[in-house]
DNA sequence: CTGAAAGCGCTTACAG
DNA sequence: CTGAAAGCGCTTACAG
């Protein structure tokens, strides 16, 4: 009971014109009126719609964006895939989506597979690119975006938040709290947002000639955030944590607060990094850095847009500041 | 400094061979080993691979699974996303992404795009299809899977967690605990897992001789939901809660203890349904049913990959059983 | 097994 | 403005 595809053909006969006029009417080439009243009762009474894919063929344009992700369970990356797929569905885009574990075998893979669909563009979310991928995209003359990442390579476009510069606002804000024993569980050391979180807060605790009791990479895993908080409580007893991103900060919070019975922010002091929205929830009620996710997808969209409008744009690298959100898991300074 | 795009036929001309051998090198029909040594050796040295749009436009299959979704905000659905993705690649398959609010218009023109870009196959997340689409893709040959949504209409297969069994559960459970002021807070009302669970729900208290002291719907909201826990707790004073699923339980048991100073399960016991990850974090503690997600995913795949290989498969109704989790949220019978 | 040719559903110069 | 024709990069009968 399959209806045999519909296409221009059928619509130009019933139409009673070419099938150029059919397509120019389609393509929003010039046409007169009524050609296009014909062609477009002809279309409607038929159910037709172009086919996207052969149409790429010719025009060289898939208006497929390849979308690659890692972890989608720290919400910041659900979030910021349904902002970047509305955002490039307004642009007449659409996101075919990879998930790709942080090995670099398997971006590999996946953006094989991305070139294979003919993507006009690439977004990584939360992964980096080997400099063999970064050729082979800049051969097939495919924009590539980094998001949430960054990268020295200058055929890449990044959006990042200001990541140092966040880091440094924790810290400032937590030698104004009066703490003194300050920790930090560091995003994953592999990843940019990792080291330049670490670095900024190491630097910032610096010109108050103060140095971390304790660094753990944290691994953008909950499990290896919380032992290592636990493990921190024994040795160096910090007073305050500064932890990589609200997705393990949750992890040390349940940690400190249910296998060590303490509370925050009376005996330890919790900041994260990211605002997602489970930090406003009573129950964490985290203070964090905002990664204003909505400018970043913004930025995001516009750079790589750019980039396929015109491939000779150079790639962008992008910081965007964003407001220490204070909620109630860190001792506030004695003045707010 | 782009490289112009590289085709068979600039393979064949490598390798010295027509670009029919070429093509079948690729396409895994027959060639003498020599053959398939020199295309390989040439397509390697060039960097060639396949245009998969290209050679849908002759296979009819773009090996593009659409998929469309409502609601990334529940972690039950970013992770659904990566097994269904994970699960797809591995057939070759490629989730091209549509966000859709609930609305049955937004659902209509996402389905629209989705036919525009040839996709084999569709699954909907957490959405209900219209009458009129559910003929356009019937129409185009494109058979339809809903994922964690029923609908009767026969013509579209569906996946889901046996709502009404699962419900059961949970109130057999309460019942047992020795719970008498039993209410609800249900899923969206127009959403066929709400209505299920719910029906489940008092159904299986009336075989105890009970009826929910309230019923609400908190139409998957967090804010809808808190609120009506507490107008409940001003009214009908329940001593326990069924909310629809996880993602609002969460946002009750935050207002109940954080607005209404209440203990969970001294004072009031809460349930949820999904068993997403958030709840075997030690905060929550969320005793609830668990939807066996990889189950569904796979049960999803299966069904979806049967009808596209054969359109005169039947469409298929799935309901999957899963436990109830018991955590620490509700109080449990004496026996436990 | 292999090559020449037709054709998938479009867009886009090219004449008229 | 409009139609006939070429061509995008493939696959697939069809001969040989």
């Amino acid at each position: 009971m399959v209806k045999p595809k519909i296409t221009s053909l059928d619509v130009a006969a019933k139409a009673g014109v070419s099938q150029s006029a059919v397509s120019r009417v389609f393509s929003g080439a010039s046409a007169s009126k009524t050609t296009v009243k014909k062609v477009r009762d002809a279309a409607e009474a038929l159910g037709y719609r172009p086919n996207v894919l052969a149409r790429s063929l010719i025009t060289g344009q898939s208006k497929i964006i390849g979308l690659v992700v890692a972890y989608l369970d720290n919400q910041f990356y659900p979030d910021a895939l349904e902002r970047l797929s509305n955002a490039l569905q307004e642009q007449g885009y659409h996101i075919l989506i990879f998930m790709a574990s942080g090995q670099s075998t398997d971006v590999e893979r996946v953006v094989g597979e991305l070139l294979d669909y003919q993507v006009d563009g690439i977004i990584t979310a939360s992964v980096g690119m080997s400099d063999e991928l970064t050729k082979r995209c800049e051969a097939a003359g495919i924009p590539v975006v980094l998001f949430n990442r960054g990268q020295a390579d200058t055929r890449l476009s990044q959006v990042t938040s200001d990541n140092h510069a966040g880091a440094r606002k924790i810290a400032d804000f937590l030698v104004a709290g009066g703490h003194t024993r300050i920790a930090h569980i560091s995003g994953w050391e592999g990843s940019s947002t990792g080291r330049e979180r670490r670095a900024g807060f190491i630097d910032a605790l610096a010109t108050h000639g103060l140095e971390p009791v304790a660094i753990a990479d944290g691994k953008y895993t909950r499990d290896v955030a919380a032992q290592a908080a636990l493990e921190m409580l024994k040795t160096v007893k910090p007073d305050a944590i500064f932890v990589g991103n609200d997705h393990m900060a949750f992890a040390v919070i349940d940690a400190l607060r249910h296998s060590a019975q303490l509370n925050i922010p009376e005996d330890i002091s919790i900041i994260g990094y990211d605002d997602v929205p489970m930090a406003a929830w009573p129950s964490y009620d985290l203070t964090t850095m905002r990664q204003p996710s909505n400018r970043m997808v913004e930025a995001t969209v516009e750079t790589l847009l750019a980039q396929i409008a015109d491939r000779s744009v150079a790639p962008q690298k992008i910081a965007i500041d964003g407001p220490l959100i204070v909620r109630g898991s860190a001792r506030k300074p004695k003045d707010m």
